[in-house]
RNA sequence: GGUCGCGUAGCUCAGCUGGAUAGAGCAUCUGCCUUCUAAGCAGACGGUCCCAGGUUCGAAUCCUGGCGCGAUCACCA
């Protein structure tokens, strides 16, 4: 039970005993008292004056005193206008951070019967990952690790969407202009060499495009039957229509992406449980269209296509499948999300990381499933979050102004190496060692930058700040996190029982206060499923303990017992803080 | 145009299940290294919480309307 549970729970007690009536469980606000106040939390009374019948502060006034005289932790209170602050003792506070200490997975929940599946990621097979796929798939990951520490089960899975138009312009590129070169060949990761041939192909199509204007043809037309895109038109059907060539050219430029891929992911400290492949679950939703289809629940135009009329639930007529009957985006998701159930029974919660530009499609996806009957259809969840910009503005990949995954990890690694030299960290470590540090203090450069935002709006990526290792940032965190490591060190073996009678003085107790705090963040996080929510808590939590170690020489106290209390408190930190940086997925080192 | 989201300090962001004098970082300025890591700490400066109404004892927070920005409304994924 937290803290504010067990406030809660002797508030009630209290409340029944002196005015013989229940308040309302939900309007017991319990928040932490402002710094300028004495005390430690503050509940409101002013919405239960209804039920004492009472002035506001003979109403806090006679709960406070029925608190503090049941309540063993509850020393003191204090009441201002309805707010009745409650101080708790220095013991509870003590105790707190002991046993925080005694459980060195503080925070962690106990197991709850929950399985969510989490998606993140989910690429095209066309092109490498870029700075947008980065928020998304730390988010996925940091989600997952919140999740799994508020006590559930976690299946972190991505549909990867390896057909459709877009692999097939590679393809046809390729095949053209590849004269037969390979990752190997070419000396490049796979993502990139397809990548490559994904631009090939549009400045070919370009090209005819300019070429057919010239002829006299209207810019429309050309744009749709330019000869290339033909070519990748056709292709793609022979790939529906399973032509064995096309279908082993089409293996093989996947195999050499999905290599690409695993190195970017290896970098980037995640991985998946489960993987979807577009080309699978495409053919279970095309049946399932077509029994939907026999349902009445869509109907087929004069053409032939399918459709699903939405317009009574406020929204348009959706397509399902095309009208030579090959199947669109809308379909395959269908297919997935069903075949993801069918694997996974016990689930209760399915959740999409997808960007916000996809917020229609998701309401539609979850509408359509519950039209067909599917009951665990309002279990899924669309996590949307906010697209990355740059300061220059949007990502355009017909701009070139897509920043690569690949190289923007590199070049934060890169940075984080020039500026940790300077620091003359690397002083006394191997070559190896240098290269391992750098590479942890980068990559959390790098993901705490976008995943202390709140998911939901958009952010800008800005790589000179993020590099900036000042401030709200990963690097900080570590910092903090390498100097109470040292402080173990130095600690050696130190007494690690604590007594009470401790004179505490603020800053423990500052510190103290937020230690305690951690559990509930994580609930909060998990509620949420927001990384932020665990960010910026760490964060705080590095502030006051910088200002407690600034202001309070561990090692020169009055008895061993006030060092045994400090370097216990730091030890708490350092788990935490290293507890919170790992559900955001990032490493954090001994030293630095 | 319809729908959805966002709007808080010069900049980047917290705070939002209604609660006391709205908080951090960056930037600018001032102090603090013979104490465990100064990538630090303490302080100063900086606010029409987009605007206008409404609900309430009380609104940055909830409701309505406006303004601004963005996304989306494809036989792309």
């Amino acid at each position: 039970m937290t803290i504010q549970d067990q406030l809660q729970k002797q508030f009630i007690e209290a409340f029944e005993h002196t005015y013989q009536t229940t308040p309302a469980k939900e309007q017991i606000t319990i928040q932490k008292t402002r710094k300028e106040f004495k005390g430690d939390f503050t509940i409101n009374v002013f919405p239960f004056l209804r039920l004492s019948k009472a002035k506001p502060e003979e109403t806090a006034q006679a709960i406070g005193e029925k608190m503090v005289s049941d309540v063993t932790f509850i020393v003191g209170y204090e009441v201002i206008k309805g707010f009745l602050n409650l101080e708790l003792s220095s013991d509870f506070w003590i105790d707190q951070v002991s046993s925080a200490f005694a459980h060195p997975s503080f925070g962690k929940a106990e197991a709850v019967e929950q399985l969510s599946i989490v998606e993140y990621s989910s690429p095209n097979t066309n092109k490498p990952l870029h700075l947008g796929h980065l928020r998304n798939i730390f988010l996925g990951y940091s989600i997952s690790n919140i999740l799994q520490a508020a006590g559930q089960k976690v299946v972190k899975t991505q549909i990867i969407n390896d057909r459709g138009i877009h692999i097939c312009k590679s393809m046809i590129a390729w095949q053209r202009f590849g004269n037969g070169e390979t990752p190997e060949s070419a000396g490049m990761k796979g993502d990139h060499l397809v990548g490559k041939y994904y631009v090939i192909f549009d400045q070919h199509y370009k090209q005819e495009i300019a070429e057919l204007i010239a002829n006299g043809v209207e810019k429309e037309q050309a744009e749709k039957e330019a000869p290339i895109l033909l070519g990748a038109q056709e292709m793609l059907r022979q790939w529906e229509a399973g032509n064995e060539e096309v279908v082993e050219l089409w293996k093989t430029m996947n195999g050499w992406v999905y290599k690409g891929f695993d190195a970017t992911y290896n970098a980037m400290g995640v991985d998946f449980d489960q993987l979807y492949y577009e080309s699978d679950t495409f053919i279970l939703g095309k049946k399932v269209v077509e029994e939907g289809l026999e349902k009445g629940v869509f109907f087929r135009k004069e053409d032939g296509s399918v459709w699903i009329d939405l317009t009574d639930d406020g929204l348009d007529e959706k397509l399902l499948l095309r009208k030579d009957g090959t199947a669109v985006y809308m379909t395959q998701d269908i297919g997935t999300a069903i075949q993801r159930f069918e694997d996974f029974p016990a689930v209760s919660r399915m959740i999409y990381t997808v960007g916000n530009e996809q917020d229609y499609h998701f309401k539609v996806l979850f509408l359509i499933l519950q039209k067909l009957g599917y009951e665990w259809a309002k279990e899924c969840y669309h996590l949307s979050y906010g697209m990355v910009e740059l300061p220059e503005g949007k990502m355009k990949s017909r701009e070139g102004t897509v920043v690569d995954a690949d190289d923007l990890m590199k070049g934060m690694v890169d940075a984080a190496y020039e500026e940790t030299e300077q620091h003359g960290t690397f002083d006394d470590l191997s070559k190896d060692e240098a290269n391992a540090l750098a590479d942890m203090i980068g990559k959390a450069a790098l993901k705490y930058f976008l995943l202390k935002v709140d998911p939901k709006k958009k952010m800008t990526f800005n790589p000179k700040e993020s590099i900036d290792l000042n401030g709200n940032t990963g690097p900080f965190i570590q910092y903090a996190h390498a100097r109470i490591k040292s402080i173990e060190r130095k600690a050696g073996d130190w007494n690690q029982s604590v007594t009470s009678d401790l004179a505490v003085g603020e800053k423990e107790l500052d510190l103290a206060k937020i230690i305690a705090e951690y559990p509930q963040v994580i609930q909060d996080a998990a509620k949420e499923y927001s990384p932020a929510v665990i960010a910026n808590y760490v964060y705080d939590l590095v502030k006051t303990y910088n200002s407690f170690y600034q202001s309070t020489p561990i090692f020169k106290a009055d008895s061993e017992a006030e060092i045994s209390w400090r370097v216990m408190l730091s030890v708490v930190t350092g788990r935490i803080i290293a507890s919170g940086m790992n559900l955001l997925g990032i490493q954090v080192p001994e030293r630095m």
